[in-house]
DNA sequence: CGGCCCTTTCCGCCTGACGGAAACGCCCCC
DNA sequence: GGGGGCGTTTCCGTCAGGCGGAAAGGGCCG
């Protein structure tokens, strides 16, 4: 029997799959293991990959994703144009505040960070850029879920919600409540809703004044410092009103 | 007649390979023009990546890269680990100086960009995350091959240097005195070598305090002001050491 | 020395990829 | 409206290239 069922192209994305954000480093017979192929196809296409840039080997023989692969990538719109845009104003915001920015975009019922601005005198979070979370468990997502289509809503609020902290929303009907509520201000402060220790500020980022919602931007500060929170938000939504701007002056330069 | 000559894992790699920095968004038979694969061909290789979410489409119909690829890539040790670090360094070196502050590691003789921190108070470059230049044009790229090993700088010697600029250096024994003096002095001030309108200032950064250079950090500001470079060389130093300790530090709890 | 695990190479079988061709859809120009 | 050009999508017969079992090679450890 040969191909277990997936196509020639699917063997390089399984492989490529392997190399998520748990395990950014890899051996062969783990690749072969997690992905279910035959130790010698994987060596196969592993030995194809990495001719191309797309993997490359440590010194202690584990493979990891390559440079080159990191460079198309890296052209991903999505988040490159986002990013381009955002950054000079999460920058400014960074420094007026001096707190951890952060950009994130959603996909699915999912939010991905895109970029985000740290410092030494910001708190130490575990996020890093390219991390996934369940939309609805933090600030930003349900930021992003409240301008979600109607469907996705529901799909969302049927689902359980995981309780990251005792003080984690749950309840459907609050956090129903919740995206109201952030439809009708524009500014929506989340306390410690996916970490005991860190409240986050978070705005929809748009694309022109009026478009649709893109992105989220979000401020994460210490729970012991909650009250800054309060004074974060104009700050925040001048940087939005900036980000969102700028990506409409793109998007019609674009045309 | 099939396969024109290459593996199925390869159709994969020219496909996303078609998706370089030039052409961040293709059309089908773009994607097969320049891959030079059959339309049939290419069209199922890209449903493939598409439904698999490495690819997405655009309205519009064209393809570009998908967030998932971003994600799995945006995992890249070589550049994941070198940003988590010097991220909070650069942050402050920007926020004392308030100029464009840029990442690079060296793959092969060219230079590729991996981060990059530019506000609104900062020039305006071209240069984003992701762009290769040839080592030797740059004065990041010429503190990354004055350290990079002996062959590797012959190498570079021996081909002809491009003229980007009036004052770009292209005489094979000014650029080896160059690399001289980037070895005896810590930070290297390149003049004018890419554009008319930049100074840039750039230092090695190493692994752990006397470890091997794994990138260089640069800083880049108007021609105009570049009375200004001296005065950067302090705090430059000061974020290249920083990151270094910190690559260092990380190197020795990762075994 | 033998057992274990990982890596690499080899090879014959067979299936799944290949691309030519044709249908489809769209736009523009005559 | 009709026709030509261009891009996309689907279909299908052929056949070469991918597949994985097996075995050899190489460390490591007890």
């Amino acid at each position: 029997m040969s191909a277990s069922g997936v196509s020639a192209a699917g063997k390089v994305l399984q492989v490529l799959a392997a190399f998520d954000r748990e395990h950014p480093s890899r051996t062969l017979s783990e690749i072969a293991r997690c992905t279910g192929l035959a130790v010698s196809t994987a060596h196969r296409v592993v030995a194809e990959l990495a001719a191309w840039g797309a993997l490359e080997r440590a010194e202690d023989g584990s493979w990891h994703v390559g440079l080159r692969l990191w460079e198309i990538a890296s052209g991903c719109p999505r988040t490159q144009i986002l990013r381009d845009a955002a950054l000079p104003f999460m920058q400014d915001l960074y420094e007026a505040t001096h707190e951890n920015v952060q950009l994130a975009v959603r996909e699915g019922t999912e939010l991905v960070f895109v970029e985000r601005i740290a410092g030494h005198r910001s708190v130490e979070l575990l996020t890093m850029v390219g991390t996934r979370f369940p939309v609805g468990s933090t600030g930003m997502g349900r930021v992003l879920l409240a301008h979600a289509p109607r469907e996705l809503q529901e799909e969302v609020l049927a689902a359980p919600l995981r309780p990251w902290t005792p003080h984690t929303v749950t309840d459907p009907r609050t956090l129903r409540a919740q995206l109201d509520l952030i439809r009708r201000e524009q500014v929506f402060v989340s306390d410690r809703q996916l970490s005991e220790s860190t409240v986050a500020v978070a705005a929809p980022v748009r694309i022109g004044r009026a478009g649709p919602v893109s992105a989220a931007l979000g401020i994460v500060v210490a729970a012991r410092g909650a009250e800054r929170a309060r004074g974060l938000r104009e700050p925040l939504l001048r940087a939005v009103h900036g980000i969102s701007e700028e990506l409409g002056r793109r998007a019609r330069t674009a045309l």
